[in-house]
DNA sequence: ACGAATATAAACCAAAAGGTTTAATTTTCC
DNA sequence: GGAAAATTAAACCTTTTGGTTTATATTCGT
């Protein structure tokens, strides 16, 4: 059974979370954890250093929950082809329906972390290697089992589909239409049957 | 010849619009602006009527500085192809040479203006819809003119084209390699080439 | 060159920022 | 059930925030 502390400190992560990644970290300030979480600054300090220790544990939640949600996704698929179909699915309205509210984690810290932030942004490319990889393995492993063709650059490969993804989102929610993003999810999906397969 | 107030304005934005495009909105102070400008509050405010004026009018240059870039790369082809070509040529190593530091102020200022500055993201909005449909003017023409087939979704195409770059330059930033967005421009060089065309 | 208009500098202000301390309350474990 | 340990609440503190005011200096048209 998990402590006191322990609920309290899950508790601050999974209510701080959603803030960071809708106001951003210079724009989500004490008091929006304190009024979130209901805390006083004390229930905080005594769990956390400061903002920067909260901002690091709120963004590995949302990024744990965003590779939950893909490691759920591709579950029911015995294929390399239908997980990665199967990531395409899950990306579909995403800007509406988000697994963190404000958007993809990822995109969100990387932008924002980018000059400013070094420690969360080792923290946010390490996370985007980690997505990036597994999709380059799920790759590699339909080359191995003869579903994809046998000549391609996996990895590469995997930074293709990935920065559509990630741009269709940000056209998507910059925009406020979902149809864009599903629009390329069609045509990626088209691109691994017909030009990744077989 | 502009006037005094008009050349401090002008400068004003100058130098803020780096800052606000690498620390962002929430993460720029007016102290920030005072740092980089030299002046004092006092001069501040007598042009501007406060941080969020100053925000629009740097993200307003940022857009200019970047779309005036890409007139300027265009401006020496005479085919849609060509220039279709010069603007995947502009993007190459432009996470190591951005036009204004920071990066891209159209994906900065979207993803963190999205939730949480309306007015600001109406204009990242507008300025997104207005570089879509200057790509997408130019392969209308391209296709009228016979360079390309003739029957593309031409705005189809330049989300297509646009979504791969912001995605390129998001994981390039994010993973401290330009090859990532290289490698993607070279892809889309072959599309256009190859898909495209003829 | 002068006076009106404008721009600047510097001191000032209230509110909010992040952070600390202390005292009271819960847990935890025997 | 009660002492020790840990957790929480609330008051407090310093710095910084965005913003104003006032007095001085600078433009600019005539």
């Amino acid at each position: 059974m998990p402590s006191k502390s322990d609920r309290t400190k899950q508790r601050i992560i999974e209510l701080s979370a959603p803030l960071f990644n809708t106001k951003g970290y210079a724009g989500t300030s004490m008091n929006d954890i304190l009024a979130a979480t209901g805390l006083t600054k004390g229930g905080i300090y005594g769990n956390f250093s400061g903002k920067d220790e909260i901002a690091a544990a709120a963004f590995a939640h949302s990024y744990g929950q965003l590779r939950a949600a893909l490691a759920r996704a591709t579950a029911s698929q015995a294929t390399a082809q239908g997980q990665v179909l199967a990531i395409l699915k899950f990306y579909r309205n995403y800007t509406v329906q988000p697994v963190v509210p404000g958007g993809c984690p990822i995109m969100n810290a990387a932008v924002e972390t980018h000059d400013a932030y070094p420690a969360l942004h080792r923290q946010v490319r390490a996370a985007l290697a980690e997505l990036l990889d597994g999709l380059h393995l799920i790759l590699a492993r339909g080359m191995a089992s003869g579903e994809f063709r046998s000549n391609l650059s996996t990895s590469y490969e995997a930074e293709y589909l990935y920065a559509q993804i990630q741009g269709g989102i940000l056209l998507s929610q910059t925009s406020g239409d979902p149809r864009v993003l599903n629009r390329l999810l069609d045509r990626l999906r088209d691109y691994v049957t017909n030009q990744l397969a077989g």
